[in-house]
DNA sequence: CTACCACTTAGTAGTAGTTACTATTATCAA
DNA sequence: TTGATAATAGTAACTACTACTAAGTGGTAG
């Protein structure tokens, strides 16, 4: 389709740390993770070649609900949960439900192509840590206010 | 919680523009459309007022991946479909599926809140105008890197 | 009806995240 | 080794949004 990516230093060094980052980072902190290596790399080279490794199948690229975009070094399908209170992304270890597309083009004569599906909730360190230190009490109240929580009423 | 809002000229027609409105209109569509009626309205009031308003459960809050925010007349959980070729976003009448949450819950170790489901595809008008008219013919391929495609691929 | 004052506004400046541009440099096929 | 072309560093610009301030207004108490 295009022509093959030049490995350049900078490119082998952006894809070095997203393959062993599991973390999902953002544009800027892969920037500051390559920085550490190669002092004077440019923002927009990470930027740049970031689009392009998506583009090209070799890293995932992940757009989530209203922040900065987030980099994947895997590829292959999987959700994502977002901490509410630390903010890590993380993998969610759940089987993709494709069938979901049939009842949404149906009800919607939408031609469905792709569904992303993201949670919010606390890892558990952060439940551990609740505990003990101070989280304010709702968190779980503005965060449903942010997502529209898809969750737990059920009028309509 | 707070005391009533004010009712002013400005927030009036704030909401009276997105009650009427389907389409789901991002922050700036607001502003335009507030502003033909109300021409010297501050892009700053239609912030706050979408905000407050949501915050006060008059309207909704969306946050859809990586672009603005998107506000809602109606604020019922639901889903929702945006076209990848005109950028609507529409309600999808289906069946939410708060049983996931435990699921997710019990593989992740998270204590799961909330979830957002989204999908992507051609709206009925897209699609009648693409047998006609001219659209790239790897939209889908496109949008499904966009998207990291929950969808169609499973393999792990 | 009038006066008051906290809330609200218009206008503008500032911010974060991202993209665009340009002159210089580096990659890699021949 | 060389040369076309892709990629880079650095910077400017852009978009979506938030913060600030002086002036104006809605609604209540008198």
């Amino acid at each position: 389709m295009n022509q093959p990516l030049r490995m350049t230093k900078q490119r082998r060094l952006i894809l070095e740390e997203l393959l062993k980052n599991k973390s999902h980072p953002s544009a800027d902190e892969v920037y500051r993770l390559v920085r550490a290596r190669l002092p004077n790399i440019s923002l927009g080279t990470v930027y740049r070649n970031l689009e392009l490794l998506s583009e090209s199948g070799l890293i995932g690229k992940l757009e989530l609900s209203g922040v900065a975009k987030r980099f994947d070094g895997t590829v292959e399908e999987h959700y994502h949960v977002r901490c509410v209170q630390c903010g890590q992304v993380r993998d969610v270890e759940v089987a993709p439900l494709p069938e979901i597309h049939v009842a949404v083009q149906d009800a919607s004569g939408y031609e469905i192509f792709a569904h992303r599906l993201e949670f919010r909730g606390l890892c558990p360190q952060c439940r551990k840590r609740r505990g003990i230190g101070g989280i304010e009490p709702d968190a779980a109240q503005s965060l449903s206010d942010e997502m529209g929580s898809a969750s737990t009423r059920s009028s309509r």
